[in-house]
DNA sequence: TCTGGGGTCCTAGGACCC
DNA sequence: TCTGGGGTCCTAGGACCC
């Protein structure tokens, strides 16, 4: 007894990777219990002849080959019998809230990167049992099942969850990495998609191995100075391990849409992009933020998509703060910019607000 | 695969300055 | 006016993520 306790020893830290299980159709199911066990499809209004993609399909679904970010008219091709719903931002904020808070409940540093997923800091020296613990937590609180990838930094633990899914376990960390992810493509890490994934392959990388050795140099020259190297990174699993409770600030707020329709009409163009301008406004209203920029997005016919922003000089922001129609104008401003005369599919409106 | 909506970060090129 | 070299800022586009 008189020895000392060797505290903390066998301790380390970990990063936990949180991730709720097919979310937004769990949400719709557990308000909805006789859809448990059908192919569910959640996405725009709910109507699958409209111009719309997928956000979430129910494991069931996604056994007919239904995935995110699939046009609703293709889902209802691959799945004829599935239930399509429309999206319900907030029911899913208020189940995330609900989710967040659980997990602050337990001994461990909380992330929020997204409605449905968090990095959890934590130091113990049994991950998998503070892994099972959340699981049960959210699972016992709000009835949804999510998987739990335990890590020795944030690009371990989020791949790891992968492998956990669906309701599991999984550890990822430099003991297995070459092991596991190897002879992957490039496209298993986190930050590498497809087109990037293409040019590697115009350098004969494919895998996470080939991209661990390639020459740095010859990443530099193809993809800059600060993507190359860090693709390399990523590719040997290296990454941050810092876990921060600080609340996320936006840098900037949007708002868009796709027409169901393309508008041809002039008129019309600046009426709708004044009507999207002014949801901005409500959305960051209350919020009181000095806004330094706005910039207007148009995609034309087919798949056009271009930007045009202007700069807001100090006097205008300090009006803009107070007047919802000084952003507004300053959209029509940046629409004005457009030389185009094709048709429009989307319109949308950004604001940037200033560093402080 | 006729391709949503809301974000972030990096890069290239031009403007501008010394 | 045949014309360097660097630094910084701004803008638009591209890529990625959920």
């Amino acid at each position: 007894m008189s020895e000392q306790e060797p505290a903390g020893v066998s301790e380390q830290d970990w990063v936990l990777h949180v991730d709720l299980d097919q979310f937004i159709a769990a949400v719709e199911i557990a308000r909805r219990p006789e859809l448990r066990g059908r192919p569910v499809v959640v996405g725009g209004a709910g109507d699958p002849t409209q111009r719309a993609v997928v956000a979430t399909a129910s494991y069931e679904a996604r056994e007919f080959g239904v995935h995110s970010g699939m046009p609703l008219r293709l889902a209802k091709k691959k799945c004829p019998d599935a239930v399509f719903l429309p999206s319900d931002a907030p029911a899913y904020e208020e189940v995330s809230a609900h989710v967040m808070d659980v997990l602050r409940e337990l001994p461990v540093v909380v992330e929020v990167i997204g409605w449905d997923e968090a990095f959890l800091g934590a130091r113990t020296d049994d991950p998998e049992a503070l892994a099972l613990a959340v699981r049960r937590a959210v699972k016992a609180e709000t009835g949804l099942e999510c998987s739990v990838g335990v890590g020795d930094n944030k690009l371990r633990a989020k791949l790891a969850t992968g492998f956990a899914k669906p309701a599991g376990v999984y550890r990822l960390t430099r003991e297995n990495w070459v092991e596991v992810m190897a002879g992957r493509p490039v496209t298993a890490l986190w930050g590498i998609g497809a087109r990037t994934a293409a040019k590697l392959a115009s350098l004969d990388v494919r895998t996470v191995e080939e991209l661990a050795r390639a020459d740095l140099d010859v990443l530099a020259a193809r993809f800059g100075p600060a993507m190359g190297p860090h693709f390399r990174q990523l590719a040997l699993g290296a990454g941050d391990t810092n876990v921060t409770a600080t609340p996320w600030v936006a840098k900037s707020r949007s708002r868009e849409t796709t027409f169901q329709h393309d508008l041809t009409d002039p008129e019309e163009i600046r009426e709708q992009v004044r009507l999207i301008a002014r949801r901005v406004v409500e959305d960051v209203r209350e919020e009181g933020r000095t806004v330094v920029r706005v910039v207007v997005k148009v995609r034309f016919v087919p798949f056009f998509t271009y930007t045009r922003g202007v700069s807001l000089d100090a006097e205008t922001m300090e009006a803009a703060t107070l007047e919802t129609e000084v952003i507004e104008d300053a959209a029509v401003a940046a629409l004005a910019r457009f030389e185009d005369t094709r048709a429009v599919r989307l319109l949308g409106v950004r604001v940037e607000f200033s560093g402080e």
